[in-house]
RNA sequence: GGAGAGGUGGCUGAGUGGUCGAAAGCGGCGGUCUUGAAAACCGUUGAACCUCGCGGUUCCCAGGGUUCGAAUCCCUGCCUCUCCGCCA
């Protein structure tokens, strides 16, 4: 959600901003109902006014023992009138509650302009993919060869997009886990939360996949509706729904380890092959609740603590900053960590990491009491994926393959694998 | 699943249907005192929206209802706690 003040004292200028990122604000119609709603509201709230005035006054002829009878012929009819007023303002918010929902955060000013992914930026690399001796294979091939990766049972059980992992992968999945949360927790500040995988609609509202995005989610037959996590950005983020966080307790580091599902509605026949794009994955996430003025501070170290990850896998790896027109629908700036897949022959998002500024905030009324205002006011949040579990395994199986398909483990994994140093 | 109790400001906790946005205490902030601190004392202290301002509106879990008027009465839902049953 925008500052409702930029809607009504600056929205052309808002609305140019948006079209960088491809969304056409209606600014007539915005401004048509905006005007609607200020009239209906001083209507509504002057009646109001008149009924309290003259409810008092009811109490106060009656405590006296004065004949009320007059009084309350001349307040006759007035609360329906308050009632017809009051639905009418509550279907005008309603209105312009539907619209500012589904207005996109506007782009902070060092994101390039651009159309789609094609005008992100990269801005690093680290790491030299290994020349290899040998036309190196994908994960499919591998898994299929070792026996070790099964989409056709994944298949059998589920659906297409779905995967059994078997024995020495499992185990390797589970270690990367491990790996990274321990990393976190350990070595960059984060506070490790478990969280639930199920949600209500009020969190999704919060960090912006409701309303507008309930086609990416698997919804759950219950009552009430219950939503499987597309990312533990969700749980983890309302952890400050509709609360004033203490100044002493900022920033806020968590990170989580959860599944994530997603319905990929609109992509199908895209990366239809192997384990990139799974209706079921796992992600080990960070999420910072930080003051305003630290944002882009914390979302540069962010985005360092899941390169780290990569680094101390040896993977080689790029950074792109987004361009306005390829970030999501909440982000002021997000930067993608793409990781290089000698299977596919090119670099793969691994990561996502961004700044939501105050967009989530103030979606979730997630605030903080500034000493120098003395005021609440909201905090800013971010989120980064550090990393995609599924896609770290490609990674490593990928860029670790020797020529006769077995899988070297990388070193720091190995202590969470009992030592085992190859996986054939 | 059965029986009961309850949800009020940052926290604890009062609140006969009518100056209640709400007593009191704690905490926070400011001050007096003190070399400094503590203690004591005094004052102050919820949020959102409309308005240049005066001021006004809304909010006592949520949503409905009764009433001239609801934190207070009624209905529904959600959540928490206690006891019983079941259960990973």
């Amino acid at each position: 959600m925008l500052d409702p003040s930029l809607l009504k004292n600056d929205i052309d200028n808002t609305a140019e901003a948006l079209v960088s990122r491809g969304y056409n604000l209606d600014v007539d119609a915005f401004k048509a109902l905006e005007g609607r709603r200020k009239e209906q509201q001083t209507l509504t709230e002057s009646l109001q006014a008149m009924r309290n005035a003259r409810s008092k006054e009811i109490g106060r002829a009656k405590a006296e023992g004065e004949d009320i009878q007059p009084l309350l012929e001349e307040v006759a009819g007035l609360s329906d009138k308050i009632k017809q007023a009051e639905a009418a303002l509550n279907q005008i918010l309603v209105e312009l509650e539907d619209l500012q929902s589904a207005i996109p955060n506007l782009p902070h000013e060092s994101v390039p302009l651009g159309k789609s992914e094609d005008d992100n930026l990269e801005i690093r690399r680290w790491g030299e993919s290994k020349p290899n001796p040998f036309k190196p294979k994908d994960h499919v091939d591998l898994g299929q060869k070792l026996g070790l990766i099964d989409f056709d049972l994944g298949a059998k059980l589920t659906g297409s997009r779905f995967v059994v992992m078997k024995g020495a992968v499992a185990q390797l999945h589970r270690a990367l886990i491990q790996f990274m949360l321990d990393l976190h927790t350990d070595d960059h500040g984060y506070t490790e939360v478990n969280v639930p995988y199920l949600v209500n609609s009020e969190s999704l509202y919060g960090t912006g996949q409701l309303p507008k995005f309930e086609i990416d989610l698997f919804a759950v037959n219950s009552d009430p509706q219950y939503y499987l996590i597309p990312t533990a950005e969700v749980p983890v983020t309302n952890f400050v729904r509709n609360t004033i966080v203490d100044e002493s307790d900022l920033p806020l580091q968590m990170v989580a380890h959860t599944p994530c599902f997603r319905s990929e509605a609109g992509s199908y026949g895209k990366d239809t092959r192997g384990m990139i794009r799974q209706h079921q994955f796992e992600k080990v996430e960070l999420v910072q609740i930080v003051k305003p003025e630290n944002s882009y501070d914390a979302l540069e170290r962010l985005t360092g603590h899941a390169e780290k990850v990569l680094q101390l896998l040896e993977l080689p790896y790029r950074v792109v900053v987004l361009c306005t027109g390829d970030m999501g629908f909440g982000a002021a700036k997000t930067y993608d960590i793409e990781v290089w897949l000698p299977g596919q022959e090119r670099y793969r998002e691994i990561s996502s990491c961004s700044n939501l500024e105050a967009f989530q905030a103030r979606r979730m009324a997630a605030r903080w009491r500034n000493p120098e205002s003395g005021k609440p006011e909201l905090v800013h949040t971010l989120n980064g994926s550090a990393l995609a579990v599924g896609r770290t395994l490609v990674a490593v199986v990928e860029n670790y393959q020797q020529e006769d398909g077995t899988i070297t483990i990388p070193d720091v994994l190995r202590k969470y694998m009992g030592n085992k140093k190859i996986i054939k």
